[in-house]
RNA sequence: GUCCCCUUCGUCUAGAGGCCUAGGACACAUCCCUUUCACGGAUGCGACACGGGUUCGACUCCCGUAGGGGACGCCA
């Protein structure tokens, strides 16, 4: 099969090409003009893609875990494949329904799914104890009976002598005059390689390399029986067919213990993606003292779930110049290839640029029904009318606003009723020259014909044309402030239009009267 | 202490040895629009961490240095 295509600066020649050792396995090649180099762009596999989504119940989603869950559900559904939902509760303690549900709360918000059941990786605990045994039987692992006093006194050593802060394999090949104390349950530990070039072939990070020195036996069934996470999600993994781990940096030093275990199985190893981490603005480790890490913060601080998501695809992987990629093009862009190696820091002006632009584009109902939600948060309840305003001046207010609650902080005037606060500034507005042209506006309004925008307009300019040499600004400010309690406001006419010649009327006078 | 990864405008990034006088976006500044605040439009400011190689030619490849991040648990 071959494809020609022309780019900006290349004639592209694509070629499919059969892997003859993998029969359902097919390389694309891309050769450059001219032919001089030929470089595999992408590895298509006809099998079906499984990436998984596997949290720890922490009790919140944190806005990197979100990342990762995008990714994987990106390159999963570009793949037509799946992805697996699975929770890292090993540590049995630290599980609670409440965590998990609050990961299903956070996913369903930012509108990805999963197949299949969640997967609790403790009730699968026999089976990564039945793999630990299995390995015994094979001598690839071996029961180690030292007590976490020998094991701290190790490091210390080691790090003493500058050597890695490794267990010293004293029970790796015990002779049979080593009896074991008695009294001790002991660990299952694996059997690592003493030597070698260890190579993590990783989509982002490219081919990682450590000496075997470096890796330890390290410990996988616990003396109580139960696994460590190293087993767990190996174990896992391969049980549920993961073809594509795509997981956050901090695994990628993991990702040689694991391999350890899939080579003493004799399994397949999965294809690594590693993707680099989110640091705060400030290029540390994103962390509560940057304010919000959970998508739920997120939602309350008024972001879209489509804006989130734009945003945190482009955290880190790129399309050529584009930078609003909504959820379709993002299903036909998405792949591992273009995903940067250094982490990025977390930019809230750029989340803010992009949540407005999809605020202009969101469906005005759904964003009523948004603002009136957080309106509830305020203890203000809005009534059919207050939703029909917002939804008369929906248009305007979406244009204007970064977030939701920036679009709900601009319309409470069209919601709220008498009494209201006025902000310092508007109060200033209510001076006398202020509300003696209050007064006039008043006076003349039930002379329009229509109490439309445009004969407002028409009206307000002709008061300052009469009053104040025609500045129009000093007819709208002091009745801005009467109206609204602030000093700024949409449109004020057409939000005049909106409330009606009688409500607009009701807060003139209120006004006057609270600036008597 | 040991190992691993990373480094282009303030920030997110484009860049696949000559297309680069380094492009875009956010932020910032100025101007325009305007009843306020915003939105929008235009223009501007602004970077290849440093030092060595390789090459006719390096942002791009290699090696060092510096800086940043990560991992070294009977946590996940």
């Amino acid at each position: 099969m071959c494809s020609c295509s022309f780019s900006r600066k290349r004639l592209n020649l694509v070629f499919i090409i059969e892997n003859p050792a993998k029969p359902t396995t097919f390389y694309l090649l891309l050769y450059k003009y001219p032919l001089e180099v030929s470089r595999e762009i992408e590895y298509h596999s006809l099998m079906t893609v499984i990436t998984r989504f596997p949290p720890s119940p922490t009790g919140f989603m944190h806005i990197g875990t979100a990342r990762t869950g995008l990714f994987n559900w990106l390159y999963a559904r570009r793949h037509g494949g799946k992805m697996l939902f699975r929770i890292e509760d090993t540590d049995r303690s630290r599980h609670s329904e409440e965590a998990v549900q609050a990961i299903v709360n956070g996913l369903n918000w930012l509108g990805l799914d999963w197949d299949g059941d969640i997967v609790s990786q403790f009730s699968r605990s026999d089976r990564h104890a039945e793999v630990a045994h299995e390995l015994v039987k094979t001598g690839k692992a071996y029961y180690c009976y030292c007590t976490p006093e020998e094991l701290e006194q190790m490091r210390e050593n080691a790090k003493k002598e500058g050597r890695p802060t490794f267990y010293d394999r004293r029970w790796r090949d015990a002779p049979p005059s080593m009896t074991p104390p008695e009294g001790i349950n002991p660990v299952v530990r694996i059997k690592a390689p003493l030597t070698g070039e260890r190579i993590v072939q990783d989509k982002v990070q490219g081919d990682v390399k450590v000496n075997a020195e470096q890796l330890d036996d390290f410990i996988i069934l616990r003396a109580d029986g139960t696994p460590t996470y190293m087993l767990a999600v190996v174990v896992d993994d391969h049980d549920m067919g993961v073809t594509h781990v795509i997981r956050g940096d901090d695994h990628l030093n993991n990702t040689f213990r694991q391999n350890v275990i899939y080579e003493a199985m004799g399994w397949d190893i999965p294809t690594y993606a590693h993707l680099p981490l989110i640091l705060g603005p400030d290029g540390a480790k994103l962390s509560k003292r940057h304010g919000a890490t959970s998508v739920e913060e997120y939602r309350d601080m008024g972001y879209l779930p489509e804006a989130m998501r734009n945003y945190l695809l482009r955290l880190g992987w790129s399309h050529g110049d584009d930078e609003i990629i909504d959820q379709e093009q993002a299903l036909q862009w998405f792949d591992l290839e273009n995903i940067n190696q250094g982490a990025a820091r977390f930019d809230f002006d750029k989340l803010n640029y992009v949540n407005a632009h999809y605020l202009k584009l969101a469906d005005n109902d759904r964003l009523a029904d948004l603002v009136i939600d957080l309106y509830k948060l305020r203890d203000i309840s809005v009534s059919d009318i207050g939703r029909a305003r917002l939804l008369a001046r929906m248009d305007e207010l979406k244009s204007r606003a970064k977030t939701l609650v920036q679009l709900a902080d601009d319309a409470e005037f069209l919601v709220h009723g008498i009494p209201f606060e006025f902000e310092e500034k508007a109060a200033a507005q209510l001076n006398e020259d202020g509300k003696f042209i209050v007064k006039i506006v008043r006076d003349r309004l039930s002379a329009l014909e229509n109490f439309s925008a445009d004969e407002l307009e028409i009206l307000c300019k002709s008061i300052a044309n009469d009053h104040r040499d025609g500045k129009l600004g000093k007819v709208m400010m002091p009745l801005r402030a009467a109206i609204t309690g602030k000093a700024s406001s949409p449109s004020l006419v057409h939000a005049m239009e909106v409330l009606g010649q009688e409500e607009v009327s009701k807060r003139i006078e209120y006004a006057l009267e609270k600036f008597a």
